[in-house]
Order: C-alpha cells, then sequence, then structure tokens
DNA sequence: GATGAATGAGGATTCATTCAT
DNA sequence: GATGAATGAATCCTCATTCAT
C-alpha cells in the first residue's frame, strides 16, 4: 500500500499521500489512516507534521493558491497593459498559467476546486477572504484597463467575480472535461470569449 | 427556539429549518438534532420524511436545481433567436430569471454554491450529472446559435462551461456581495460582457 | 458483567456502576466502557446523563460531600453547644454520623478519599475549594466554643485543618483497616482524642 | 524555557524538573515531554535514568518519605521517652522537623499530599503500604508510651492513623494555607492539640 | 552518554439512526 | 403519525516509549 515512499521526509509524503487521498475519496470521507498509510509513516508521525487532518488540507490549499497567484496576478500587473495587443497577450499568457499549472497536478486542482467546501465553516471563511483578495485584485485591474479605454466600463467588481467563475470552470473543463484538448487552442478561444464575447454582430443594449 | 412552527406540515417546516440549518452552519456541522430543534419536531419525526441526513440535502438541491431549470432552460430555447437583438433579450430574461430567484432565497442558494461539495462523492457526482447535462444544454443552445451565424464559432461546450462560470459567480455577487446592487443593471453589465466582451476595440487574435 | 441491572433508569443504574468500578480500578484506570458494560447500557446512553468520564466522578464526590455536609454541619451549629458536655455530645454525633455514612458506602468513601487527586489540576481545585469551606466553617466553630470558655484557643484555623486531616483518617481506619470494629468505640476513642488529647498528665508547655 | 539548567548532571535536572512540573500540572496532565524541555534534555535522556513516568514519580516520593522518616521515627525511639514532659519535646521536635522539611520544598510537599493518588492503584498499594508501616511504627509508639503510663490507652492503631492525617493537613495548613505563620507557633498549637485536647474542662466521656 | 524522529496502541466522544411506546 | 430514549459503530488524536545515529 504504501505507494509514495522513497522520497525524502514524511512531510513530503504525508502531503502527497494526502492530495491524493483526498481527491480520491473526497475530504470528509478521507481517514487519516488513509493518510498515513499511503505515505507509509505512522499514525502518530502525522501529528508531528500537522496539527489535524483540518490543517494539512488547508496547507494544501494555501500552497495551492499562494503559488498560482505569484506565477499570474505577481507577474502580470494592469499597469504594463498599454493597449489592447498588451492586454490580449497578457490575459493569453495568465490563462494558460493557470490551466498547464492545474493540468500539471490535477488531484490539487480537484482538491481545490471540489473539495474546499467540506471544511468547517470558520476555515472556509478565511479560504474565503483569499477568493475575495483575488476579486479585489482584479477589481483593481479592471478598473485600471477601463480608465485607460482599453476595457469597457462595466462594474468592475462584478466583472472581477464573473471572471473568476470562468476561471474555476475553465479549469474544470480543461483539467476534467477534456483534459487531452489542445490548451492553445482552449486559451485563444478562452480570451475571444472574455474580450470579444459570444456575439457575431453587436447586440442592442450594451451596459451601462 | 422552534421558529418555523404554525406552519401546516412537518415537512415543510424540515425543509425550511434544514436550509437555514445548512446554510448557516454548512452541512457536515449541521447536525439532524439542529434541523428537528429548530423545526419543532421530534427526532424520530424527522426519519418518517426522510431517509437521512444526506437525502433532505439532495431533496433541496435537487428542487432548486430542477425548478431553475424550467424557469430558464426550459422556457427559452435556441429555436426561437432569429437574430442578435433576440439573443440578447434571451439572455437578459435568463440572467435576470435566475438572479431574481436566488436573491429570493438566498439561504438556499448558498447553500446550493457552497455546501454541496460537502457531501459524500458518490452524491456529489450525482449533482455533477446535473451540471453536465445543463452544461449540454447549453452546449447544444450555442451550436445552434452559431449555426444562424449569431454567434462566434467557439468551442461550444467550453463555452457552456465558462458561462455556468459566470453563472455561479454572478449569482455569488448578486446575491451575497451586492445584495442590494439593481438587478437590472448588473443584468445589463452581466449581458454585454457575455455577449461583446470586455474589450473595447477588438483585440487582434481571435479565436478559433 | 451487567451486574447492576433491574435497577430503574439508566442514570443511577451508571452512577452505581461507576462507583463501584472507579473504586476497584482507580480513577485513571477506569475506562467509560468498563462502567457502562457494568450498567448494562450502550456506550453512547453514558453521554446523554454525563457530559465526560470526569463529569461522572464529580457528580459523585459533589453528592457525597454535600449530602455528608448536610448530615453534620447542618444539624449541628456550635450556637447549641452550652457546655463541655454538649460539646462531647455533639461532637460524638458527628464522628459517629460521618463514620457509619461511610462505613455504608466504602467504594464512595474510597473514591473521594483516594481517587480525587486523579482528576485534572482545575477540578481538583473546585473540590479544594469544598474542603476550604468546610474547614471555613469548622474554623467559626472553633472560634465561637472558645469564645464561650469551653474549647482552647488554639489558631482556629489550624485546629480546623488538623480536624479535617484526623476524620480523612478515621475514616480510612473505620473503613479500610478495621472495618469490623465496635463503631461505638472508635467513636469514643477520637472524641476522647480530639478533647483530651493523648497525654495522661498534662506536659508543660501549653500553647499559646 | 530550559530554567533548570548549569546543575551537574542530567538526572539530578530531571528530578527538579519532574518535581516542579508534577506540582504544577498534576501527575496525569504532566508529560514527559514537560519534563525534559525543563530539564534541559533530550527526550531520549529521560530513558536513560528513569524507566518510566511513573518511576521518576515514584522516586520523587519515595526519597521524600525515607529521608523525613530518617529525621524522625528513625530519630526519635518512643524508649528514650520517660515522663509527660520528655514526651512534649520529643513531640515537639518532631512536628517542626516535618513542617521545616516540607516547608523547605513545597513542590515535593505538594506532589506528595496531593499527587499520589494520582498513580496507577498498583503502585499506589505500594505506597500505602509505606504509610501502614508509619502507622505501624506510629502504633508501636503509642503501645509503648502507653505502656509507660505516659498517655492514655486508646486504641493504639486509631490513635496512629489520626496523628498522620493531624501531619497531613498540619502539613498542608502550614506549607499551603499560612506559609508566612510562625512555625514555633504552630507546633505549639499542635502539640497542644495533640497532648491536651481541644477542650479546657475535661469531657464526662472519656474511653475507653 | 545523548539525541529526537518515529512509533502505534489505546480510548473518549459523537451523532445518525432505530424502535418500542 | 409522532415521540425521544437508547444505540454502538466509527475515528481522531495523544503521548509514553524506542532505537538508529
Amino acid at each position: 500500500m504504501p505507494d509514495v515512499k522513497d522520497t525524502p521526509n514524511a512531510r513530503q509524503r504525508l502531503l502527497r499521500a494526502a492530495t491524493s487521498v483526498f481527491s480520491a475519496k473526497g475530504y470528509a470521507a478521507t481517514r487519516v489512516s488513509d493518510i498515513v498509510e499511503k505515505a507509509g509513516v505512522a499514525q502518530g508521525t502525522f501529528y508531528i507534521y500537522f496539527k489535524s487532518k483540518q490543517s494539512i488540507f488547508v496547507t494544501l490549499v494555501d500552497e495551492f493558491f499562494s503559488e498560482l497567484l505569484q506565477l499570474t496576478i505577481g507577474r502580470y500587473p494592469a499597469t504594463r497593459v498599454a493597449d489592447a495587443s498588451d492586454l490580449s497577450d497578457q490575459i493569453s499568457k495568465i490563462w494558460h498559467t493557470v490551466l498547464s499549472y492545474c493540468r500539471a497536478r490535477p488531484d490539487l486542482a480537484a482538491l481545490v476546486l471540489q473539495e474546499r467546501a467540506a471544511l468547517p465553516k470558520d476555515e472556509r471563511e478565511r479560504l474565503a477572504a483569499s477568493y475575495q483578495r483575488a476579486a479585489d485584485a482584479l477589481t483593481r485591474y479592471c478598473v485600471e484597463t477601463a480608465r485607460r479605454g482599453i476595457t469597457r466600463p462595466l462594474d468592475p467588481a462584478l466583472a472581477a467575480w464573473v471572471v473568476i467563475g470562468m476561471l474555476e470552470r475553465a479549469v474544470h473543463y480543461a483539467v476534467f472535461v477534456a483534459p487531452q484538448a489542445d490548451l492553445d487552442a482552449i486559451v485563444r478561444n478562452l480570451v475571444t470569449f472574455e474580450l470579444s464575447g459570444l456575439a457575431l454582430a453587436p447586440p442592442k443594449n450594451t451596459a451601462p
């Protein structure tokens, strides 16, 4: 059963085993004993490195978020966007980064997208705050590009949340629904959707 | 404590109490005893009407979905869309329906958006299938409107999933982030985004 | 194994079983499963009536103390003592009450005398406060009888504590060392000791 | 945190740390890790010097008892008591020795008085045997002084146990309740109580 | 002798569910 | 239909102890 052995230290082994088990059985159905068995360590060893089952889960999610934020918003500030072409390039890079990052670790992506809601309410609110911060950063991004006349002056907070929604389901599609589909094609489609919308002819009523 | 009393029958009282408690404490932290206490019935009465804690939750989510699907996709088939203007009108109506439906029952919306992931894996897969069916319906919608030259020929399955993501987060925004904001304005913004995209000038690289 | 069955309700059965098991195995070594097995109820039933293992123990000790205090200090106030003869009578009665009460429930006595120290520190301090209150009551008793010239004006708080110590070990002797010895003889000895001391001839240095 | 460092060897450091931690947190709540942390040694080092947590505790209690017995009963045999005055002198010295010994190491006194009951039943019976031996020695003392007509012919085993009880609570009073009180005054009070009793006028019914 | 990471047996507690009334 | 006392399986976590270095 221990199939993550041979890797250096117990903490790493536990994190990998946890990712795999959480995403396979779901947070609630995962027993600490499943994780330690898969990691090939003793039950007690788990509690040397993590305070609780919840704590190892949160560690995984937090690392996922902070790494991904670093690779995206941390790298591509709105201030570097001069025109529509820059915008398109930058957004393409961000979409590409997120999708390929998630495709490289589908277990972790599943866990973050689908399992985080199984946490106790209070911990979930901590995670929701991370989402809120991401939404705030995106909001500022929208405000900035709108100010420069590059994007429409839509309600920027609403736009930010909707983009987050697109992102979540785009990951879902690229990782779980069509894991073999060409990533570049997916990204082109997404950017076109995001920037130009679905309609071929501009519809009558536009906002605001 | 029983504050949902005076309503006709125990089953209704249990459903309402469950909605409220599930959305307040989260699925996992909710005890059947919380629900029966709030409903003002005895512990055993719960099991006259519902097989289990999971079963009352699924009942709530299923009713929410089927009612909402009825009010949206069930009413507005792509075949009635002749041109861009029709499309815009129809989509506006759908967005409006969804958002006002959710604003009218924020507890239930919270439960469906945030708690469904706390279910055991198998049950979640049943719900995921509902999502998949909705995505399939949307996919056909996109295919149809694209065939008529009303919408872009983007990957329709991808588009469908991304629209679902927009929807989820638009509900989140309209119900929890800005519950007082004017619904018509929100819908106008959403439709503009969905149909015309964020960019003011059409960007260079368009797909496919 | 269930040998306390046939008695009316689960709570009583649990209390009796707990007394017996705690005094037989000691607090720490007692498993809740031992208690429920002896009481002939299910594991979960225990937690309907008692919050924890600690809580049933404390319930036993508290009931012991309050009942015994009621039978002694509650009945025999210092204000009814007019002279040395009254004092001797009253003290005899108190000793007799305590010793016969403890002899009637040796398990409970063992538990209170010997097991209470196994409780967590905080709970023990609550019990120590009961002792302190008993000491305070005895102190007032000594002050009162000294004021009337019936007893020596020894440091009354010290006297109170020392009497408590005599009591504890007198119970130990009467219940565990010599459980068959004649109770009246024991009480006569104790009262003589307490009132007249060990020495036949009055020693030289007397306090204060 | 290691605040008992700088003292020569690990064993001593462990004993001192254990005394302090046991008396602060209680036997059950004390972790071996607390002791080694306070002693400033590694977890494994503990087991070089002591077989178990129980064993270090018993070591402390045994050393306390044997040293104290040596200083008291070992020094003052009943055979040296010729008359009431000798008795009073000798008993005063014993009380003084015990109380000042305990005042000098209140942690150890707390541990012996209050924590020993938290040990597993079997170990406690070993300690109870020490008590029984002390009671036996005291019993012989009483028999001897009674034979010489110095003390009353009360049940000597009962007297012995009651004196032990007085002692326990006298220590409690002198060390924890009134740690600043003058020791000589306390001893005078105790000896008067022990030898002459509480009553000013000799009460009517005396034993046996 | 000293270390401290690893061990794993052991037990209190929870709570969905049942069923006799 | 309604009740609610009783059930007991299931699992997280602690911590004394070991042993390779």
